[in-house]
RNA sequence: GGCCCCAUGAUCUAGUGGUCAGGAUGCCGGCCUUUCAAGCCGGCAGCACGGGUUCAAAUCCCGUUGGGGUCACCA
């Protein structure tokens, strides 16, 4: 590669399954490498596993890189000077690198069972040596004859690999420690390590980050770049997300896909915010925009260590988004959240509602169902019969009733004029705020708890407010 | 098991030879207060261990221990 050119940094998850968010975080250091450096992000699908790779996965991986905000300048949907972007459409380009390598012996076919290779690894581990292929057929010449087969990647057998790694600084590995692995599958399809070079290597890629999972395929790539007379790119390993418990994170862990995190109401720039805080740091910042992060992303601010997933930190970051992202947009992105929960507010209202309840949750979801009492109609108010046993007892009925008269002839409803009143109300009586605020919360939310009272009350209006008084205290009454 | 990576409080981390080892989450306590949150203030808690190097080590070196990754015709 050029090293003075813009760089090329790629995202390369295989359509196998939902978008992990450890995937999901390797593409944002990519994406945020390449948007600070001016360079060009490449969104390539590894689709090389026929049995196992899905349409579908292909869609949800779009779908949810797309709801991060991590947009691709080349891939599908997209296109761009390297397509195809599908491993499965590139075929052709690994076939003529496949003969080229068996041509000049870089390559050999291999026609072991799967039996004998299953035996030679068993034994090996046995006896504690590396379990690898024994290079059977390696200096076999077979032909393209020699019926049902294999390719397999000549390796040096001695000297070193010495891996730059962006992240953890130069590693060496022994060649033979490496063993001879397949390119090309019997039935003709061609491995990742093999295509990834071939890919990277066509499409310019000048460095790739990924897991720490990928280290030790490193060295084997490096080597076919060298057969294939190529540069390879700059490497750079991340440590990976593990879970709470320290153990590899999985789904007994709960929650590990990106699209699960969205359905359950947290923010794309919170889920970002947090990924990058994980294993990467700038100072003693814990809060940072999309575009802060651009700024401020650098490499050698990753860290070594394997980080914990913690959903206690992520609910803090994205419960700081839902308080202080412009209430325009955590409306709009409730919205799925109102629809599946059956609400069809006006949108005016549903935003002057979820700005009241949004400093008291922890994601959209619980933001929706806090401001649910707000979009009910008023004779339809679920009420919590136990608050209405608590809070609405005849003394507190005749005093909201009361109240209630005094606030019918209030012509401007807004927060500081019912606090006016109400206070002033409460002054005559020399009573306390304390001693109607439950009572007339319960009636116009039909909880214990939500948001301030004179809030409520604005957002709410004269009307519905008064009405809901009356329905309260008529209900205390019937339960009485 | 071989090879590779890693190691600051429970967790995420700042630190790059001289700091009272800083911040954040969580937890505990207080303030505020119309409920619940939020916010503010305070507290508990850490350099895995053992050797070196050095006038001086969380910082450099070696070892131990621990954790993780990887050894596929998966990616």
């Amino acid at each position: 590669m050029s090293r003075n050119q813009k760089p090329r940094l790629r995202f390369a998850p295989s359509p196998t399954g939902h978008l992990h968010i450890g995937g999901a975080r390797t593409a944002l250091f990519n994406w945020l490498l390449a948007r600070k450096e001016g360079g060009t992000f490449i969104l390539r699908l590894e689709d090389t596993d026929r049995e196992r790779s899905r349409p579908e996965f292909e869609d949800e991986i779009i779908r949810d890189l797309r709801w991060l905000g991590l947009d691709w300048d080349e891939g599908p949907q997209k296109g761009g000077p390297h397509a195809p972007y599908r491993q499965s459409e590139r075929g052709a380009t690994y076939q003529r690198a496949v003969e080229d390598l068996l041509e000049r012996a870089q390559a050999y076919r291999c026609t072991c069972s799967m039996g004998r290779l299953d035996a030679i690894r068993k034994e090996a581990m046995a006896q504690g040596r590396n379990p690898h292929y024994d290079g059977h057929c390696r200096d076999l010449h077979l032909g393209p004859d020699c019926g049902p087969h294999v390719v397999r990647f000549k390796m040096p057998q001695d000297g070193t690999t010495v891996v730059q790694d962006m992240v953890k600084g130069p590693i060496f590995f022994e060649n033979q420690e490496m063993d001879d692995f397949v390119i090309r599958r019997t039935d003709g399809g061609y491995t990742y390590n093999f295509v990834v070079v071939l890919d990277d290597h066509h499409m310019g890629i000048t460095a790739v980050l990924r897991g720490d999972d990928h280290l030790s395929n490193t060295p084997k790539q490096v080597q076919l770049y060298e057969a294939l007379g190529a540069l390879p790119p700059r490497f750079g390993h991340m440590p990976l997300i593990l879970g709470p418990d320290g153990k590899r994170l999985s789904k007994r862990h709960g929650a590990t896909s990106v699209g699960a995190y969205r359905d359950m109401g947290y923010l794309p720039q919170a889920l970002l915010n947090y990924l990058a805080r994980l294993g990467w740091a700038h100072g003693d910042q814990e809060i940072f925009t999309v575009d802060q992060l651009v700024e401020f992303f650098s490499l050698a601010a990753i860290g070594k260590a394997a980080g914990r997933w913690s959903s206690e930190k992520l609910d803090w970051v994205n419960q700081y988004w839902m308080q202080n992202l412009p209430i325009t947009e955590i409306s709009r992105r409730a919205a799925p959240f109102l629809k599946e929960m059956d609400l069809n507010p006006d949108p005016a209202m549903a935003e002057a509602a979820l700005d009241t309840v949004r400093s008291r949750s922890h994601d959209l979801r619980d933001m929706v169902s806090r401001a649910r009492f707000f979009f009910l109609s008023d004779n339809r108010l679920e009420m919590d019969p136990r608050a209405m046993r608590k809070f609405l007892k005849p003394a507190a009925i005749q005093r909201v009733e009361e109240l209630a008269a005094e606030l019918s002839i209030l012509e401007s409803w807004n927060q500081e004029s019912l606090e006016d009143v109400i206070h002033g109300w409460l002054h005559q009586r020399d009573l306390k705020l304390k001693s109607i605020a439950q009572p007339i919360r319960i009636c116009v939310t039909g909880q214990r708890v939500g948001p301030g009272l004179f809030e409520t009350l604005e957002v709410l209006g004269k009307d519905r407010s008064l009405a809901r008084i009356r329905n309260g205290i008529r209900r205390a009454r019937e339960q009485a």
